[in-house]
DNA sequence: CTAATATTTCCATAATCGTTGAAATATGGA
DNA sequence: TCCATATTTCAACGATTATGGAAATATTAG
């Protein structure tokens, strides 16, 4: 995952009713969960609810497809999974959050491996 | 890691030159790194930096010691590992990020049954 | 003390954000 | 067809954001 897309996906997060969205979408499995039922079940606007869907799948973090009347939201985990991976290895020491790479070995501190 | 909690880090890694911040602290690890050194090596304005430094130590993703007559800082890896595991827990299937509730065996196309 | 360095604080500004209300669009049913 | 349902689009609004310039603060050196 590049960088912008990382920035792109963090913001689409970073708020709290769209990241219950998400969350909720994530609950409803691969199925997805119609537009109506997350606005009933967050207690949102639908007009809000759209900007906020719009935000996630923008993000890649989310994709809708019609089913008669309702529109049926479902989240990408994949993007979910990149972006995850994205922040081990760019935002943590390598596998795990552990602090980085000493450049060099640090003098006052023995640093605790693994 | 509580929403609210995770809602202000994602929001402090959401922009550009702010990831890029904590990345180069990331790398720079636990010793930290200047500010004067972070601004040379991003090219950004003392004061833009102080704003984002600030962002960054809020979401609790930084730590700031003086040392002379520089301001050292730091990254909070710590808060990266619950942020990652708050993404994992709560907006991936569970230990991964696979769809939530596998209740069948995901055919190649099947329409909603309910 | 004064001067230089390193960083922060203050004020201003354009841009973006999240929400609302009203109107528009799409679908299915009588 | 007309009507109800489901969702989107549009226009507007106050709030927040990221950035810039100028001035203030803290620390060290001379």
């Amino acid at each position: 995952m590049e960088k912008i897309e990382a920035v792109t996906a963090l913001a689409a997060l970073a708020q709290d009713n769209r990241l219950d969205v998400f969350r909720l979408l994530v609950q409803a499995g691969p199925e997805g969960m119609a537009a109506g039922a997350v606005a009933e079940a967050l207690d949102l606007a639908p007009n809000t609810l759209t900007f906020h869907f719009d935000r996630l799948r923008m993000a890649g973090l989310a994709t809708v497809r019609r089913e008669g009347r309702s529109m049926i939201y479902a989240a990408r985990f994949e993007t979910m999974n990149a972006l995850v991976g994205f922040l081990t290895e760019n935002c943590c020491g390598g596998t795990s959050c552990a602090p980085a790479t000493p450049s060099k070995p640090a003098r006052k501190r023995s640093k605790v491996p693994a």
